[in-house]
DNA sequence: TATAATTAAATTGTGCTCAATCGAATATAA
DNA sequence: TTATATTCGATTGAGCACAATTTAATTATA
């Protein structure tokens, strides 16, 4: 490859495509995601939710690696559309604990043919899409090293 | 593996750890673009214009998959720190140049070792960095098909 | 050539994203 | 206990991202 030693060329940058295909991809999901009336970053939020159905935002932003300063204003916008309550911790009032309403649990149901919908865009094979993941673990593993 | 039925879960999405390793990878550049006043998005912008010199909004919408409402704020920032010059073009109006000023092609010289001293940190091995470079640039590719 | 359609940027409004800071609550140490 | 330090979340401010709209310029068509 003659590009080896131009280190910034847009095309030799790992970060590049990286950065560019996390928002075209978030992108895809958009229509059917303002079908419900949420936001990405809502939809994952609601995600960790679903599995855990109350967490902190501590918590929450550990698993979605996001600090309060995202988080506070994504868990009012989704506690206003009654999709679940914000409330402290009795034995530890500095924790905000975020709880699924019933709304919130039934809205599960409604969106579970959204990754359904992305996966028969066929965009990688499930060989390509399962090494690309181990990839992504990879690095977002390796970079929490460097911290 | 237990969770293949599971579409809602977390950990079964692409799109997450795609996402999660964009903004963590992009952190790990700050303290390095700190030192040269530049931000992620404008520095990938004068990446594109040390390779061209001068570039419509347009082109450089298309090669960085941004639109005029992310670059506009950006080039004037550019511009206000002497970095690139905007006009219009003599034989279509409606097109906006950016082109390098001396000072910003001096800036390339100044922030060449920021791609090494990532690189240096050895997130992923050359295989695997040239294996996830592979698939990103697959994945981009299909979603644009999708479009 | 009028006028209609298209194109390119800029603008507007909403919603993240993150660093830095703050204040309250809790934990620790002297 | 009583300082001191830490933790948690909210807030603030700067900078994207992007959809939708607007404005100006260009091109196509009747």
């Amino acid at each position: 490859m003659e590009n080896n030693f131009e280190p910034l060329k847009l095309e030799n940058q790992l970060c590049f495509p990286l950065y560019a295909a996390s928002r075209e991809l978030v992108k895809l999901y958009r229509p059917y995601l303002d079908e419900h009336n949420l936001t990405y970053t809502q939809y994952i939020t609601m995600m960790v939710l679903w599995e855990e159905n109350r967490c902190s935002v501590k918590e929450l932003g550990a698993k979605l690696y996001l600090d309060s300063g995202t988080l506070t204003p994504v868990l009012k916008s989704l506690e206003q559309k009654g999709l679940l309550s914000r409330f402290r911790s009795e034995s530890d009032e500095r924790v905000l604990i975020a709880k699924l309403t019933e709304k919130g649990k039934e809205l599960k149901n409604r969106v579970e043919d959204i990754p359904v919908k992305i996966g028969c865009m066929n965009l990688l094979s499930p060989e390509e899409g399962a090494a690309l993941y181990t990839l992504l673990y990879a690095l977002l593993g390796k970079i929490k090293d460097n911290n």
